[in-house]
DNA sequence: TTTGTCGTAATCTTTATTGTTACATCTGTA
DNA sequence: TACAGATGTAACAATAAAGATTACGACAAA
C-alpha cells in the first residue's frame, strides 16, 4: 500500500521554460538590419534605439544569431549584416538560435512525482510523448514562416504610411 | 530623420509568459483522481503526495479546475471528483483552466518598440498575426488530445508493471 | 593613436512562480 | 453538539529567470 507514502512532502528543484522576448526582439533586429542595410550602419546602439532595450541586450542577441550562422557582426568598425538569404531563415531557426526556452522543451514538467505512486512513476512516460507532439506542431508552424515574409510585410506597412 | 531618435534608451514594463508546471501537475491530478476514485478519497494531501508538492499548491489548482467545470471538490468531508466524461476534457481545456500563460498569449512581445522607427512602429502589426498562427497550431494539437487517452495509457503502463 | 564599436563579465532590479504557514469555514460523525 | 479531518484562501518567504546597467578590454579603420 502506497497511500501513506503519498501523504507526505519533499524538496524539489525545477527548471523554468518560457518563450522570452528574445524571440520577438531577434525578429525585430533582422527586420531592421535588412530594412536599413543600404542607408545606415546598423550598430547595436541603433538597434537598441529601435527595439527600445539596452544595447548590451542587443549585442548578446547578435552573438546568438551569429552563432547560428544567421548574421555576421563586424568588430571594430561596427554593424551587423545578414549572412544568408532571408527566404532560408525561418522563425524556427531564430527560435532555436536565441534559446527561447530552456533545453529545448516548451513545457515545464514537475520534476519529482512520487515513484511510490503508480501514477506518479508513470505519468512522465505518458505525458512526454504528448507534450512532444504539441511542441512539434508548434515548431512545424514556425518552420513554415520565413523572415522574408516578415520583412516584406513590414516594408509594405511602411509603404502604406507614405 | 529618425536615426538620432533611435540611438537612445527608455524605461519598460513587461509581462512574462510561460507554460508553467501547473499544466502538467493538473494533468497528473486528473489522472490520479480517476485512477484512485474507487479505492481512496482523493484529498489535496493525497494528491500532494503523488505530485510531490505542497498541498496548498494542489488546492489552488483544484480551485482552477473546478472553476472550469472540470472537477468538483467536496468541502468538509473532502476529496475531488471529475465532473464530466474524460473524453470531453482536452489538454486545451486544462491549459486554459490553469492559466498556464499570461493573458492567453504564448509569446512575450517586447513592449515598447520605438514608434519613431518605421520598423519599430510596424513590427507589432506584422508579427502579431504570425505569432497567433503559431499559437493556434499549438492549441489545435492540444485540443486533439483528451484526458481519456492520458488516463488509459497510464493504466496500461500500470498494468505492465504487474 | 584616436574614435567608435563589439564582446563579455559582473552585478542589480524586477517579476512570476512556487513553497509554506496559518487559520477560518465547512461537513460528517461519534 | 463537539470533534476530526478537509477545504478555501490570505499572507508572506524563497527561489529563479529575465532583463537592465555599468564597466572595460579588444578590435579595426581613419
Amino acid at each position: 500500500m502506497f497511500h501513506d507514502a503519498l501523504v507526505s512532502f519533499a524538496e524539489r528543484r525545477e527548471i523554468y521554460m518560457q518563450i522570452s522576448s528574445r524571440f520577438t526582439i531577434a525578429i525585430h533586429i533582422l527586420a531592421c538590419i535588412d530594412t536599413f542595410k543600404d542607408d545606415y550602419k546598423v550598430t547595436s546602439d541603433f538597434l537598441a534605439g529601435s527595439v527600445n532595450v539596452n544595447p548590451v541586450v542587443i549585442r548578446r542577441l547578435l552573438q546568438q544569431l551569429k552563432g547560428a550562422g544567421i548574421i555576421n557582426v563586424i568588430r571594430g568598425s561596427g554593424g551587423a549584416v545578414i549572412a544568408k538569404p532571408l527566404s532560408e531563415i525561418t522563425m524556427l531557426d531564430i527560435y532555436n538560435a536565441v534559446d527561447s526556452i530552456e533545453n529545448g522543451e516548451l513545457f515545464h514538467f514537475h520534476e519529482n512525482p512520487n515513484k511510490e505512486c503508480p501514477v506518479g512513476r508513470n505519468i512522465h512516460n505518458v505525458l512526454d510523448h504528448k507534450l512532444d507532439q504539441i511542441q512539434t506542431a508548434m515548431e512545424n508552424e514556425m518552420r513554415s514562416i520565413t523572415i522574408q515574409e516578415i520583412v516584406e510585410e513590414t516594408k509594405s506597412y511602411i509603404q502604406k504610411e507614405l
